[in-house]
DNA sequence: TCATTAACTGTCG
DNA sequence: CGACAGTTAATGA
């Protein structure tokens, strides 16, 4: 963990909820304190359990979030990238970390305490107020996935992943540009890896994704989606 | 070269 | 559909 810190006034990241809010006078007090650090692939830097260490916000790379299930299965929240906010479930209302959060490749996260990230919501209201509308959208995702992991095949989950995993990292030259194993998309669609794999091999016989290594590309995406729509 | 890991296949309950 | 066993290919110590 280094303390050079990448500084939000030439930060790139419009996206990114400090970064939106940096005209603010207020916010400049708090951007100064920040903490950056790199995690190195594969590396976790949110441990399920522990104490909380405050809000990180992705500056560089990809990170997947993930819940410990029920026989010790671990079951991907959500995945995050440039400008997206990880660790923001229950600071505030818990001490301990509710989910596990790991880079999915060398990433750089810039890090807010707990103590200044209250602050911040105590004292910058159009920060909270753009805050509480992603809350609130953030929760309407999350009862999405019940209602599709509860009532889709495995099949229409494993589409849905992939779609979803387009949608959130783009592709660049007809590839997925992400390292995510097959187990990583059974534990995001709520399968397991063998589910995938064969999901993968006929989609792939059906001329809907390519493979190139462990990397997938899709290539029909509207009939992709065509088959999940009448779940929506 | 051997050991490890991940992708994949077959089969059973 | 999930669990388990087993094959194959790539990677790296």
């Amino acid at each position: 963990m280094k303390k050079e810190s990448p500084i939000c006034d030439s930060c790139l990241n419009e996206n990114c909820f400090i970064k939106k809010h940096l005209h603010l006078e207020q916010m400049k007090n708090y951007i100064i304190k920040k903490n950056s650090f790199v995690c190195k692939k594969s590396q976790q830097f949110i441990i399920e359990g522990a104490p909380i260490q405050g809000l990180y916000f992705v500056y560089k790379g990809k990170v997947k979030t993930v819940k410990t299930g029920i026989n010790g299965r671990e079951q991907i929240v959500r995945l995050t990238t440039v400008g997206d906010i990880v660790g923001f479930r229950g600071f505030g209302t818990s001490n301990r970390c509710l989910i596990g959060a790991s880079a999915l490749e060398d990433t750089t996260l810039c890090n807010f305490t707990n103590e200044d990230m209250l602050e911040i919501l105590r004292n910058v209201p159009e920060f909270t107020f753009d805050l509480m509308l992603f809350y609130a959208e953030e929760l309407n995702k999350s009862e999405n996935n019940i209602r599709k992991i509860a009532q889709m095949n495995v099949r229409e989950r494993v589409i849905d992943t992939l779609l979803y995993i387009h949608r959130k990292f783009g592709q660049s030259n007809g590839i997925i540009d992400v390292d995510l194993s097959r187990r990583d998309i059974a534990d995001f669609a709520g399968t397991t890896e063998e589910q995938v794999i064969r999901v993968i091999s006929s989609l792939k016989k059906e001329l809907f994704i390519k493979t190139v290594g462990k990397k997938i590309g899709l290539l029909n995406i509207e009939k992709m989606r065509l088959e999940i729509i009448e779940h929506k």
